[in-house]
DNA sequence: ATAGATATTATTGTAAGATGATTAAATTGT
DNA sequence: ACAATTTAATCATCTTACAATAATATCTAT
């Protein structure tokens, strides 16, 4: 029988379990998946637990359930791919090199164009915490501290997002980390040496703070750029 | 009483019911929601259809509940403002000036990016339904059907979403189907003649038939870029 | 009086059972 | 072979009961 882990109530642990393995592809379209009695036994819960979970995935997007037809997992297209469980379900298994350039294709959208608003309409206090973030990114790398780097590494990129005052960008913050620890998850990222990464990330910061938008952006696209040309090359010998 | 729509099973529409009075704000966070047991005494339902809604909601971000605490709304800033029934819940009143800044800012993010993506991994498939949709966009014009017009314009724009290849892209189709509903749901976005309207999106088309990422990208920036320098200037006047 | 422990109680969490509604699949009749 | 009908698997809904949680009130010791 599965074990489910112990925070949270029931039905969000069930949620996060059955999430988690539909996300990672154990449950597909295909295989489909059991029936609620079914979900009841292999879990030992009630039926409201089983229920109370599906009808969680199915406000994801990852499920729908009917009458006689049982529960059945979406098509891909329907998932809601930015919500934040989803997101950190995904991360679950090592991403592809293929994933990784997708995320890079959609930070390359948002983050130059974030940047660019946090220099038009950042307030000073949202400014100071994206310099404050690339502070403590520098003393990490200093102290050669992985974690402290991509924690503050991070905080960086999202700081930037709450300083765009635009409520679509600062949504972007769990899409935002993903991305941030998908790439550093995948050890192919070693890529350049960590010190101009340190000084690129100055360029941006001192954009914003000059209140200068084409600048910002610019720096955070050239910043992004650089890590999707190199994903890009990779897949390229790969094939 | 309150009367709910006949459609889809009851916990959906309860749901809808809740969710579009949390995100119309007649539910707050001061004003908070009813318990479980005064929700299904005001819509004669059971327990279990009102904590299915209420599971619902809680997993597209909009409330938390807990034991002897109730149910509360959410800081907006935990909303999936991204979901699809969110963006349409935000749909329901007129939306401000400032809201319709918002969500062109977001677009002028993705689309020009999105252009760019599919004029470089695009296939010819879905560049066909680009130019179909413009096609068709065309003829509403000449005939004046608004609607028509409105439904074709978000094919266009739907379209090139499709044909980046990127899943992200692609899941900011029903966001941008709002921000195209609310723009012209506002009334005050009549602006200059749709002659040249056909016109710049034909730009946008042609480069990405022809395979160019940059000229995609900026012929996309102008088209939207214009309607954003509209809107921040009817903003200025309005202060 | 005040701080800290304890009891109360409102509210959600979980379970189980019963019946209704839906619909895919099997059966039947032509 | 095809259409109409029946069957049965599965979810949908309601009800009742009790457990767990945590905010609030009450009590106790200093």
């Amino acid at each position: 029988m599965a074990v489910l882990e112990r925070n949270n109530n029931l039905s969000q642990r069930m949620t996060q379990e059955l999430g988690k393995l539909i996300v990672c592809g154990e449950y597909s379209q295909q295989n489909g998946l059991p029936s609620e009695a079914e979900l009841c036994e292999q879990y030992g819960v009630s039926r409201t637990a089983v229920r109370e979970a599906v009808k969680m995935l199915t406000a994801k997007g990852l499920i729908s359930s009917r009458p006689r037809q049982g529960i059945r997992v979406m098509d891909e297209e329907e998932w809601n791919i930015l919500d934040s469980d989803v997101l950190k379900w995904s991360l679950e298994g090592t991403p592809t090199l293929a994933v990784l350039k997708e995320y890079l294709q959609m930070r390359i959208a948002i983050e130059p164009e974030a940047a660019s608003l946090a220099a038009r309409f950042g307030t000073d206090e949202k400014i100071a915490a994206i310099e404050s973030a690339l502070n403590r990114m520098a003393e990490a790398v200093e102290s050669g501290n992985k974690e402290a780097e991509l924690a503050a590494d991070i905080d960086f990129h999202i700081g930037i997002l709450y300083a765009s005052e635009n409520r679509f960008y600062i949504h972007m913050r769990d899409f935002t980390r993903t991305a941030l620890n998908a790439s550093v998850r995948s050890t192919s990222q070693i890529k350049g040496g960590t010190n101009d990464l340190i000084e690129d990330h100055g360029k941006v910061l001192n954009a914003i703070k000059a209140r200068n938008p084409e600048r910002a952006k610019n720096s955070m696209f050239l910043l992004i750029d650089e890590a999707l040309t190199f994903i890009e090359q990779k897949l390229m010998e790969q094939q």
